[in-house]
DNA sequence: TTAGCATTGTTATTATATAAACAATTGAAC
DNA sequence: GTTCAATTGTTTATATAATAACAATGCTAA
């Protein structure tokens, strides 16, 4: 599949699109329009066509997309065919939320680990995932082909785990942290902040009554 | 303080720079320069100096921006004069994290209650946040002035929550759920979606490592 | 006094993302 | 058959965001 320059917002679709079509096809139903999609998600029929033309695949005029090969396809770019493996590094209430969300779900990408240094959690299991002393990090990325590292310490050692992360060889890191980090090129990284997302909407929710009143 | 259309971006950026500012603040500077904010949050100067101009402030050519001046003004364009009151639905882990994230945290935007169906957790205090029962949202956002909804109930509960939130006069939402939701235009909402940014982010590693090796 | 330098503030350009417009196609109804 | 309605696929246009370019300023120091 050649998927030289998805837009990252069509990624994310991308994403969202498989498991509402997931959803759909546990109704028995095989095919799909655009605008059901849309209609779902929230957004225009036209977005969903454009997100498909630039993965390209063909729907059919009467009959719309087929559910099934959609949904392979999107797993065809965005999963890896084995897989990847998740690390959680801090399992404070964020962590074992992510954790839990995770539960169950039908995925390529598997949290086999975890992280913390309060000796109360190492060495226990949380909802199938078992809990290591931050000190094997390195070890343990390494030996089990770890990928992916979620970062739900506090900002104090955001830093710090960030750098160990990268020299243990991760690929991509998902900071929950509310400290902005920096790692070497070839580590994908993508950083959300909820303070900043509330004081967002606390803007908005502001000036949206101001301009109804 | 005339805030015509700052872009989200900026908005975002904003809540990001008033945080910096207090960390430079603490060491007993006084101005600070675009490129030190910048590097601190791993963005260009030109981006900060841009975002600045667009709400109208001005710097000094030799000793920079004003960090005191600077934090006010931000205060006067994202916060209210008397803040907003926030409730967190679903007092879940995710429900805890961000309650516990806030605590202590100087800030204009106050967690004043929590609402759940779990009786075990109806009436109890988590980190100084009241936890209400779900059936008493109406009365409690009305009662309490709270403009502000975060939703982190499970998806099947979403829908409904932001119904009765919306019904009840809220101003803005941030949801949490994996669920797309549809508000009035009058209510501002984000939405953040982990399991889409994890997905991203084994896109983006993946890509990334196929190119560097 | 004047040249040089670092910085701000603003405009212009490019890149990314969304929305609109519309041709092409297919099957159904008459 | 022929017309019609609905849908896809693609191009064009607009909106948003980030980057680059550069003039203006004011201090320093020769």
């Amino acid at each position: 599949m050649n998927t030289k320059h998805l837009p990252h917002k069509t990624v994310e679709r991308l994403s969202q699109y498989r498991r509402t079509l997931y959803l759909i096809l546990s109704k028995d139903k095989t095919h799909v329009f655009s605008h059901e999609i849309a209609q779902m998600l929230h957004i225009t029929p036209v977005q969903v066509r454009r997100d498909i033309m630039l993965i390209g695949y063909s729907g059919n005029l009467r009959k719309g997309y087929d559910i099934k090969e959609l949904i392979d396809l999107i797993g065809k770019i965005i999963d890896t065919e084995k897989g990847q493996n998740v690390a959680v590094i801090g399992l404070g209430n964020l962590g074992k939320a992510i954790i839990s969300y995770f539960k169950g779900k039908r995925t390529k990408l598997k949290i086999i680990a975890a992280f913390d240094i309060n000796p109360d959690k190492i060495n226990r299991v949380y909802d199938g995932v078992q809990c290591y002393p931050a000190s094997r990090i390195h070890e343990i990325i390494k030996n089990e082909d770890i990928t992916i590292g979620i970062i739900t310490v506090p900002a104090e050692q955001a830093v710090a785990t960030a750098e160990t992360l990268v020299l243990s060889g991760i690929k991509g890191i998902l900071n929950y942290s509310p400290k902005p980090l920096n790692v070497s090129p070839n580590v994908f990284l993508e950083e959300y902040d909820m303070i900043t997302s509330l004081e967002k909407v606390a803007f908005y929710a502001k000036k949206n009554d101001e301009r109804f009143k």
